[in-house]
DNA sequence: GCGTTCACTGGGCAACCTGCCCAGTGGAAC
DNA sequence: GTTCCACTGGGCAGGTTGCCCAGTGAACGC
Protein backbone atom coordinates (compact mmCIF):
# COMPACT_ATOMS: atom_id res chain seq x y z
CA UNK A 1 0.00 0.00 0.00
CA UNK A 2 1.59 3.29 -1.01
CA UNK A 3 3.11 4.86 -3.90
CA UNK A 4 6.15 6.74 -4.27
CA UNK A 5 6.93 9.69 -6.67
CA UNK A 6 7.41 7.96 -9.83
CA UNK A 7 3.73 6.57 -9.10
CA UNK A 8 2.49 10.03 -8.72
CA UNK A 9 3.70 11.80 -11.34
CA UNK A 10 2.49 8.50 -13.64
CA UNK A 11 -0.71 8.54 -12.40
CA UNK A 12 -0.92 12.55 -12.86
CA UNK A 13 0.30 12.35 -16.55
CA UNK A 14 -2.49 9.79 -17.12
CA UNK A 15 -4.56 12.06 -15.63
CA UNK A 16 -3.78 15.09 -17.98
CA UNK A 17 -3.29 13.15 -20.91
CA UNK A 18 -4.68 10.05 -20.55
CA UNK A 19 -4.18 8.73 -24.13
CA UNK A 20 -0.38 9.53 -24.11
CA UNK A 21 0.86 5.90 -24.02
CA UNK A 22 3.60 4.02 -22.21
CA UNK A 23 6.51 4.91 -24.56
CA UNK A 24 5.78 8.73 -24.49
CA UNK A 25 5.17 8.56 -20.78
CA UNK A 26 8.58 6.97 -20.48
CA UNK A 27 10.66 9.79 -22.52
CA UNK A 28 8.65 12.26 -20.40
CA UNK A 29 9.65 10.61 -17.23
CA UNK A 30 13.32 9.93 -18.12
CA UNK A 31 13.13 6.14 -17.79
CA UNK A 32 12.92 3.49 -19.80
CA UNK A 33 9.96 2.19 -21.13
CA UNK A 34 9.90 -1.22 -18.91
CA UNK A 35 9.85 0.30 -16.14
CA UNK A 36 6.67 2.42 -16.77
CA UNK A 37 5.27 -0.68 -18.03
CA UNK A 38 6.01 -2.41 -14.60
CA UNK A 39 4.75 0.49 -12.90
CA UNK A 40 1.42 0.44 -14.14
CA UNK A 41 1.05 -3.17 -13.79
CA UNK A 42 1.77 -2.80 -10.47
CA UNK A 43 -0.18 -0.09 -9.86
CA UNK A 44 -3.14 -1.37 -11.48
CA UNK A 45 -2.94 -4.98 -9.66
CA UNK A 46 -2.42 -3.11 -6.49
CA UNK A 47 -6.14 -1.30 -7.12
CA UNK A 48 -4.58 1.85 -7.27
CA UNK A 49 -5.63 1.96 -10.79
CA UNK A 50 -9.07 0.65 -11.22
CA UNK A 51 -9.18 1.71 -14.55
CA UNK A 52 -9.49 3.69 -17.24
CA UNK A 53 -13.34 3.72 -17.85
CA UNK A 54 -14.95 6.95 -19.78
CA UNK A 55 -16.01 10.09 -17.70
CA UNK A 56 -19.19 10.44 -18.66
CA UNK A 57 -20.82 14.14 -18.08
CA UNK A 58 -24.61 13.41 -17.00
CA UNK A 59 -25.64 17.06 -17.79
CA UNK A 60 -24.49 15.99 -21.74
CA UNK A 61 -26.57 13.09 -21.77
CA UNK A 62 -29.40 15.55 -20.87
CA UNK A 63 -29.52 15.17 -16.95
CA UNK A 64 -28.43 18.47 -15.86
CA UNK A 65 -29.67 18.10 -12.61
CA UNK A 66 -27.82 16.81 -9.30
CA UNK A 67 -29.19 16.12 -5.53
CA UNK A 68 -28.06 14.84 -2.58
CA UNK A 69 -30.65 12.66 -0.86
CA UNK A 70 -30.29 12.03 2.70
CA UNK A 71 -32.87 8.54 3.35
CA UNK A 72 -33.80 7.40 6.60
CA UNK A 73 -34.85 3.65 6.47
CA UNK A 74 -37.06 1.44 8.84
CA UNK A 75 -34.93 -0.60 10.41
CA UNK A 76 -34.01 -4.23 9.03
CA UNK A 77 -34.63 -3.37 5.74
CA UNK A 78 -31.36 -2.16 4.32
CA UNK A 79 -31.01 -4.34 2.24
CA UNK A 80 -34.38 -4.24 0.50
CA UNK A 81 -33.80 -0.70 0.06
CA UNK A 82 -30.21 -0.96 -1.20
CA UNK A 83 -31.65 -3.52 -3.97
CA UNK A 84 -34.21 -1.17 -4.94
CA UNK A 85 -31.70 1.90 -5.75
CA UNK A 86 -29.46 -0.02 -7.31
CA UNK A 87 -32.63 -0.68 -10.04
CA UNK A 88 -33.11 3.19 -10.63
CA UNK A 89 -30.71 4.57 -13.28
CA UNK A 90 -30.76 7.82 -11.35
CA UNK A 91 -29.18 6.69 -9.04
CA UNK A 92 -25.73 7.65 -9.65
CA UNK A 93 -24.19 6.75 -6.18
CA UNK A 94 -25.19 4.90 -3.03
CA UNK A 95 -23.28 5.11 0.39
CA UNK A 96 -24.91 3.81 3.82
CA UNK A 97 -23.32 6.62 6.74
CA UNK A 98 -23.35 7.32 10.35
CA UNK A 99 -25.08 10.55 11.26
CA UNK A 100 -28.47 11.95 10.85
CA UNK A 101 -29.73 9.78 7.64
CA UNK A 102 -29.05 5.66 7.07
CA UNK A 103 -28.14 6.43 3.67
CA UNK A 104 -26.99 8.76 1.37
CA UNK A 105 -26.96 8.82 -2.70
CA UNK A 106 -26.34 10.97 -5.44
CA UNK A 107 -29.48 11.69 -8.14
CA UNK A 108 -29.45 12.95 -11.40
CA UNK A 109 -32.79 14.42 -13.12
CA UNK A 110 -33.73 15.87 -16.93
CA UNK A 111 -35.12 19.08 -14.94
CA UNK A 112 -35.97 20.49 -11.60
CA UNK A 113 -39.56 19.02 -12.41
CA UNK A 114 -37.87 15.83 -13.46
CA UNK A 115 -36.31 15.54 -10.02
CA UNK A 116 -39.78 15.27 -8.34
CA UNK A 117 -40.02 11.88 -10.43
CA UNK A 118 -36.76 10.55 -9.18
CA UNK A 119 -37.02 11.24 -5.85
CA UNK A 120 -41.18 9.81 -5.96
CA UNK A 121 -39.23 6.60 -7.50
CA UNK A 122 -36.40 6.59 -4.89
CA UNK A 123 -38.92 7.12 -2.30
CA UNK A 124 -41.69 4.98 -3.39
CA UNK A 125 -40.68 1.97 -1.29
CA UNK A 126 -41.85 0.55 1.91
CA UNK A 127 -38.69 0.40 3.44
CA UNK A 128 -37.69 4.32 3.31
CA UNK A 129 -39.01 6.29 6.26
CA UNK A 130 -37.91 10.06 5.25
CA UNK A 131 -35.97 11.57 2.83
CA UNK A 132 -34.46 14.96 2.74
CA UNK A 133 -32.74 16.44 -0.85
CA UNK A 134 -30.46 19.16 -1.34
CA UNK A 135 -30.18 20.30 -4.75
CA UNK A 136 -26.26 21.13 -6.14
CA UNK A 137 -26.29 24.69 -7.51
CA UNK A 138 -22.72 25.31 -8.48
CA UNK A 139 -19.39 21.98 -8.37
CA UNK A 140 -16.79 24.59 -7.37
CA UNK A 141 -14.42 21.45 -7.09
CA UNK A 142 -15.48 18.63 -9.13
CA UNK A 143 -14.43 14.94 -8.32
CA UNK A 144 -10.39 15.12 -8.50
CA UNK A 145 -7.78 12.76 -6.69
CA UNK A 146 -4.80 14.34 -8.39
CA UNK A 147 -4.06 16.38 -5.12
CA UNK A 148 -4.49 13.02 -3.04
CA UNK A 149 -2.49 11.27 -5.18
CA UNK A 150 0.70 13.86 -4.82
CA UNK A 151 -0.22 14.22 -0.83
CA UNK A 152 0.26 10.25 -1.33
CA UNK A 153 3.47 10.50 -3.28
CA UNK A 154 4.96 12.66 -1.01
CA UNK A 155 4.10 10.95 2.36
CA UNK A 156 5.94 7.97 1.23
CA UNK A 157 9.43 8.48 0.60
CA UNK A 158 9.42 4.60 -0.14
CA UNK A 159 10.00 2.69 -3.33
CA UNK A 160 6.99 0.46 -3.28
CA UNK B 1 -27.84 16.97 -27.21
CA UNK B 2 -28.25 12.99 -26.22
CA UNK B 3 -27.47 10.17 -27.89
CA UNK B 4 -28.58 6.95 -29.51
CA UNK B 5 -28.46 3.17 -29.14
CA UNK B 6 -25.06 3.02 -31.10
CA UNK B 7 -23.66 5.46 -28.73
CA UNK B 8 -24.67 3.84 -26.19
CA UNK B 9 -23.03 0.21 -26.83
CA UNK B 10 -19.98 2.63 -27.66
CA UNK B 11 -19.83 3.99 -23.81
CA UNK B 12 -20.79 0.31 -22.67
CA UNK B 13 -17.98 -1.27 -24.60
CA UNK B 14 -15.19 0.93 -23.54
CA UNK B 15 -16.40 1.20 -19.50
CA UNK B 16 -16.60 -2.79 -19.73
CA UNK B 17 -13.04 -2.75 -21.44
CA UNK B 18 -11.39 0.72 -21.53
CA UNK B 19 -8.74 -0.50 -23.29
CA UNK B 20 -10.23 -2.16 -25.87
CA UNK B 21 -9.78 0.49 -29.38
CA UNK B 22 -11.59 1.37 -32.12
CA UNK B 23 -10.87 -1.35 -34.46
CA UNK B 24 -11.77 -4.12 -31.71
CA UNK B 25 -15.23 -2.11 -31.01
CA UNK B 26 -15.93 -1.63 -34.61
CA UNK B 27 -15.90 -5.65 -34.99
CA UNK B 28 -17.70 -6.07 -31.81
CA UNK B 29 -20.35 -3.96 -33.23
CA UNK B 30 -20.07 -5.23 -36.43
CA UNK B 31 -20.08 -1.13 -38.07
CA UNK B 32 -17.01 0.00 -39.79
CA UNK B 33 -14.40 1.42 -37.87
CA UNK B 34 -14.69 5.31 -39.50
CA UNK B 35 -18.32 4.94 -37.74
CA UNK B 36 -16.78 4.14 -34.50
CA UNK B 37 -14.14 6.76 -34.85
CA UNK B 38 -16.63 9.29 -36.09
CA UNK B 39 -18.73 8.93 -32.60
CA UNK B 40 -16.28 8.98 -30.48
CA UNK B 41 -14.82 12.19 -31.80
CA UNK B 42 -18.57 13.56 -31.37
CA UNK B 43 -19.13 12.17 -27.96
CA UNK B 44 -16.13 13.95 -27.00
CA UNK B 45 -16.46 17.11 -28.63
CA UNK B 46 -20.34 16.97 -27.27
CA UNK B 47 -18.46 16.78 -23.69
CA UNK B 48 -20.46 13.65 -23.07
CA UNK B 49 -17.32 11.86 -22.95
CA UNK B 50 -14.87 14.05 -20.82
CA UNK B 51 -12.06 12.04 -21.09
CA UNK B 52 -10.80 8.93 -20.09
CA UNK B 53 -8.42 9.81 -16.66
CA UNK B 54 -7.40 6.87 -14.57
CA UNK B 55 -9.98 5.34 -11.83
CA UNK B 56 -8.10 5.81 -8.66
CA UNK B 57 -8.96 3.69 -5.47
CA UNK B 58 -8.42 6.68 -2.51
CA UNK B 59 -8.29 3.52 -0.03
CA UNK B 60 -5.46 1.87 -2.05
CA UNK B 61 -3.68 5.18 -1.37
CA UNK B 62 -4.11 4.56 2.01
CA UNK B 63 -7.07 6.39 2.46
CA UNK B 64 -9.67 3.99 3.71
CA UNK B 65 -12.14 6.53 5.21
CA UNK B 66 -14.61 8.27 3.17
CA UNK B 67 -17.28 11.04 4.85
CA UNK B 68 -19.80 13.65 3.61
CA UNK B 69 -19.53 17.19 5.23
CA UNK B 70 -22.36 19.85 5.72
CA UNK B 71 -21.08 22.92 6.01
CA UNK B 72 -22.80 26.31 6.98
CA UNK B 73 -21.25 29.18 5.54
CA UNK B 74 -21.22 32.79 6.82
CA UNK B 75 -22.97 35.07 4.14
CA UNK B 76 -20.81 36.56 1.70
CA UNK B 77 -17.46 34.23 2.83
CA UNK B 78 -18.90 32.00 -0.22
CA UNK B 79 -15.74 32.29 -2.62
CA UNK B 80 -13.07 31.76 0.17
CA UNK B 81 -14.73 29.25 1.57
CA UNK B 82 -14.09 27.45 -1.56
CA UNK B 83 -10.54 28.84 -2.07
CA UNK B 84 -9.84 27.29 1.04
CA UNK B 85 -11.35 23.77 0.32
CA UNK B 86 -9.81 23.78 -2.89
CA UNK B 87 -6.77 23.65 -1.31
CA UNK B 88 -7.26 20.71 0.75
CA UNK B 89 -6.36 17.84 -0.99
CA UNK B 90 -8.73 15.34 1.19
CA UNK B 91 -11.12 17.22 -0.42
CA UNK B 92 -12.15 15.27 -2.96
CA UNK B 93 -15.36 17.23 -4.03
CA UNK B 94 -17.40 20.20 -3.15
CA UNK B 95 -20.79 21.38 -3.96
CA UNK B 96 -22.73 24.43 -3.24
CA UNK B 97 -26.32 23.18 -2.38
CA UNK B 98 -29.79 24.41 -1.10
CA UNK B 99 -31.48 22.77 1.54
CA UNK B 100 -29.93 22.72 5.41
CA UNK B 101 -26.28 23.52 4.65
CA UNK B 102 -24.75 25.74 2.20
CA UNK B 103 -22.50 23.08 0.66
CA UNK B 104 -21.69 19.49 0.74
CA UNK B 105 -18.24 18.38 0.49
CA UNK B 106 -16.77 14.86 0.06
CA UNK B 107 -13.66 14.00 2.02
CA UNK B 108 -11.53 10.84 3.20
CA UNK B 109 -9.17 9.94 5.49
CA UNK B 110 -6.42 7.71 6.80
CA UNK B 111 -8.45 6.37 9.45
CA UNK B 112 -11.17 7.58 12.04
CA UNK B 113 -8.91 9.58 13.87
CA UNK B 114 -7.28 11.06 10.75
CA UNK B 115 -10.87 12.19 9.94
CA UNK B 116 -10.43 14.01 12.92
CA UNK B 117 -7.40 16.33 11.44
CA UNK B 118 -8.85 16.74 7.99
CA UNK B 119 -11.94 18.18 9.79
CA UNK B 120 -9.99 20.43 11.61
CA UNK B 121 -8.72 21.71 8.77
CA UNK B 122 -11.60 22.08 7.07
CA UNK B 123 -13.53 23.65 9.46
CA UNK B 124 -10.10 25.37 10.21
CA UNK B 125 -11.60 28.71 8.67
CA UNK B 126 -13.11 31.66 9.04
CA UNK B 127 -15.75 31.22 6.80
CA UNK B 128 -16.94 28.45 7.98
CA UNK B 129 -19.92 28.54 10.97
CA UNK B 130 -20.75 25.05 11.27
CA UNK B 131 -20.14 21.42 9.91
CA UNK B 132 -21.80 18.28 10.41
CA UNK B 133 -20.23 14.76 9.28
CA UNK B 134 -21.98 11.51 7.66
CA UNK B 135 -18.78 8.72 7.99
CA UNK B 136 -19.55 6.40 4.94
CA UNK B 137 -19.59 2.71 6.37
CA UNK B 138 -20.55 0.93 2.87
CA UNK B 139 -20.69 2.16 -0.68
CA UNK B 140 -23.44 -0.40 -1.88
CA UNK B 141 -23.92 1.15 -5.41
CA UNK B 142 -20.34 2.68 -6.29
CA UNK B 143 -20.64 5.35 -9.01
CA UNK B 144 -22.16 4.67 -11.22
CA UNK B 145 -23.13 5.58 -15.05
CA UNK B 146 -23.91 3.11 -17.33
CA UNK B 147 -27.51 2.61 -15.93
CA UNK B 148 -27.78 6.45 -17.20
CA UNK B 149 -26.34 5.80 -20.51
CA UNK B 150 -28.39 3.29 -20.84
CA UNK B 151 -31.64 5.18 -20.30
CA UNK B 152 -30.83 7.92 -22.05
CA UNK B 153 -29.90 5.35 -25.32
CA UNK B 154 -33.52 4.45 -25.06
CA UNK B 155 -35.00 7.54 -24.38
CA UNK B 156 -34.15 9.10 -27.66
CA UNK B 157 -34.46 6.91 -31.17
CA UNK B 158 -32.58 9.45 -33.20
CA UNK B 159 -29.92 9.44 -34.80
CA UNK B 160 -27.67 12.19 -33.10
C1' DG C 1 32.54 -9.92 3.17
C1' DC C 2 29.53 -12.40 -0.20
C1' DG C 3 25.80 -14.12 -2.72
C1' DT C 4 20.90 -13.29 -3.80
C1' DT C 5 17.09 -10.67 -5.04
C1' DC C 6 14.89 -7.07 -7.31
C1' DA C 7 14.07 -2.95 -9.98
C1' DC C 8 15.69 -0.65 -13.70
C1' DT C 9 18.15 0.00 -18.21
C1' DG C 10 18.59 -0.13 -23.16
C1' DG C 11 18.12 -2.81 -26.90
C1' DG C 12 15.51 -5.58 -30.49
C1' DC C 13 11.46 -7.92 -32.74
C1' DA C 14 6.93 -8.99 -34.97
C1' DA C 15 2.19 -7.84 -34.78
C1' DC C 16 -1.08 -4.66 -34.32
C1' DC C 17 -3.51 -0.34 -34.22
C1' DT C 18 -4.02 4.52 -35.19
C1' DG C 19 -4.77 8.50 -37.96
C1' DC C 20 -5.61 9.66 -42.37
C1' DC C 21 -7.12 9.25 -46.95
C1' DC C 22 -10.52 7.87 -50.70
C1' DA C 23 -14.73 6.54 -53.67
C1' DG C 24 -19.12 4.59 -53.43
C1' DT C 25 -23.87 3.86 -51.36
C1' DG C 26 -28.28 4.71 -49.25
C1' DG C 27 -31.60 7.46 -46.84
C1' DA C 28 -33.61 11.87 -45.55
C1' DA C 29 -34.59 16.60 -46.30
C1' DC C 30 -35.42 20.43 -49.39
C1' DG D 1 -34.50 15.53 -58.61
C1' DT D 2 -30.67 17.28 -56.04
C1' DT D 3 -28.06 17.90 -52.04
C1' DC D 4 -26.42 16.59 -47.74
C1' DC D 5 -24.83 13.37 -44.52
C1' DA D 6 -23.62 9.17 -42.22
C1' DC D 7 -21.83 4.99 -43.14
C1' DT D 8 -19.08 1.44 -45.69
C1' DG D 9 -14.92 -0.96 -47.00
C1' DG D 10 -10.58 -0.44 -48.55
C1' DG D 11 -5.55 1.08 -48.39
C1' DC D 12 -1.28 3.20 -46.41
C1' DA D 13 2.74 4.75 -43.47
C1' DG D 14 4.08 5.41 -38.96
C1' DG D 15 3.98 4.60 -34.25
C1' DT D 16 3.04 1.71 -30.38
C1' DT D 17 2.37 -2.43 -27.87
C1' DG D 18 3.66 -6.79 -25.79
C1' DC D 19 7.35 -9.56 -25.26
C1' DC D 20 11.99 -10.98 -24.79
C1' DC D 21 16.93 -10.53 -23.26
C1' DA D 22 21.51 -9.48 -20.84
C1' DG D 23 23.70 -6.26 -17.89
C1' DT D 24 23.93 -3.02 -13.86
C1' DG D 25 23.50 -1.35 -9.23
C1' DA D 26 21.50 -1.14 -4.72
C1' DA D 27 19.52 -3.38 -0.76
C1' DC D 28 19.14 -7.46 2.02
C1' DG D 29 20.24 -11.65 4.62
C1' DC D 30 23.80 -14.81 5.94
Amino acid sequence: MGIDRLDGRIIGLLAREPRIGVLEMSRRLGVARGTVQARLDRLQSNGVIRGFGPEVDPAALGYPVTAFATLEIRQGQGADVRAHLATVPEVLELHTTTGTGDMLCRLVARSNADLQRVIDRVVGFDGIVRAATAIVMENPVPLRIIPLVEQAAQDSGRRD
